[in-house]
DNA sequence: CGAGGTGTCGTACCCCGGTACTACGGTGAG
DNA sequence: CTCACCGTAGTACCGGGGTACGACACCTCG
């Protein structure tokens, strides 16, 4: 089963070098060519490849906006392709749009050939790539996000009590207590007598100050509401 | 400058393969090896390497809390080496702690030695690499924590005014009305009347529900407190 | 110009939320 | 056994938060 990939790129150059390179391989074929990225979603739509590299900067339509377009479900179009995106430089912007659009892969221009290549097939198998600086970009991210080993034993936030953290969870909910009680099957006065020793054990004034704290701790996480 | 690489693995046989793939390069040393995590903490200690290819599972400590140890300041250690993870299979939870320790990367043995060997000179280099079945659930956790382009413009959250959105984000960040007002230069029952009329429209019952949906909107986000 | 939306503020009222204090059964550590 | 901690729950109090209703100034748009 051969690899259908098509190249966006405004450079007439850089498509013609990547064609060659791509189509000497036995596993892939160039079935279309666009250089901006309103023809790249004309060629995608009719060749249906499973593959699309492209360029960021493009007329028309740039690589990103493409590329958005290509992968979110514009109705009736059944076919997603897997989109490679490239950049000559290395803007974080880029990046991160571009994954969040749903790129598979993500690569300097100036990356060996054998890369390109070799990720072309990566993502073709659904699989994904990153250029290596912004994997390093990305795990710093995801670090810097969730550094607390999340809340597998207890998490021990501050010293509350797991029946404390649990009604603090409910209060991050937005529950009343009257609420956190029926849910909990305990006396709303039982509730209020955790949640006072909640906002002192905190230092916090109220109930929105508990939520503030919540997600801030990351003992919950938006998203997961 | 060659790179200096140890090498933590239960298995003599891995150790002995790795080794001689990689002393066999001009540019890497092997300088040290270790068949557990507390050794390999003892010999990294020792050799001050620039790289340790760690193995996940190994006995006394295995390989996620020596790259912990390793990657957090402990008191006194200044040499901090880069730590490229390996596993045998994929498994979720390995990955993620791995990043979270400050990994750089995160290999399965299965992959080319061409691949591990560009590893290591990837991760001397301060950048990071990722097996691509890992890099494919980083940029999907990635791509689903943050959907949303942010809140460039106006945001429009539910037909909230200006003034109103405004009023939310001193919401969500535990302010109470008497400070909101002072913080705005308000009187404390405009305040009351912004806060009832976001209560109306987002069809809260109060404020700390207004400040779970101001977390869960992306109107205001984890660590911007 | 008049209508409507926005932002501002007032009075009055009620209730949930938070505080203070006390109390009691269970459990684990010393 | 004793002591400390946790979870439970009661009574009593009060203040901030939320509601209801009204009012006025400003600005924009038809």
């Amino acid at each position: 089963m051969t690899i259908r990939v098509i190249i966006a790129d405004d450079q007439a150059m850089v498509r013609a070098g990547f064609a060659a390179l791509l189509a000497a391989q036995p596993d892939i074929d160039v079935v279309g060519e666009a250089p901006d990225g309103r023809q790249a979603l004309e060629v995608s739509g009719r060749t249906h490849p499973d593959v699309v590299l492209m360029d960021v900067r493009m007329p028309e339509i740039d690589g990103l906006e493409a590329a958005r377009r290509l992968l979110s479900p514009p109705p009736g179009v059944v076919h997603r392709p897997r989109v490679l995106m490239l950049t000559t430089f290395d803007v974080d912007d880029y990046v991160y749009e571009a994954l969040r659009a749903g790129a598979s892969g993500f690569l300097l221009k100036d990356a060996p050939p054998a890369d390109l290549i070799a990720a072309v097939r990566v993502v073709a198998a659904g699989e994904a790539l990153l250029a290596p600086s912004v994997t390093r970009r990305l795990i710093e991210d995801f670090a810097r996000q969730r550094p607390a080993p999340r809340r597998d034993p207890g998490l021990r936030l501050n010293g509350l009590t797991p029946r404390e953290t649990e009604v603090l969870e409910h209060i991050a909910r937005g529950l009343s207590n009257s609420e956190i009680a029926a849910a909990l099957v305990l006396a709303e006065q039982t509730v209020k007598t955790h949640v006072g020793r909640i906002l002192a054990k905190l230092d916090l004034r109220d109930r929105a100050q508990a939520v503030v704290f919540a997600y801030e701790s990351g003992l919950v996480t938006p998203g997961t509401a």
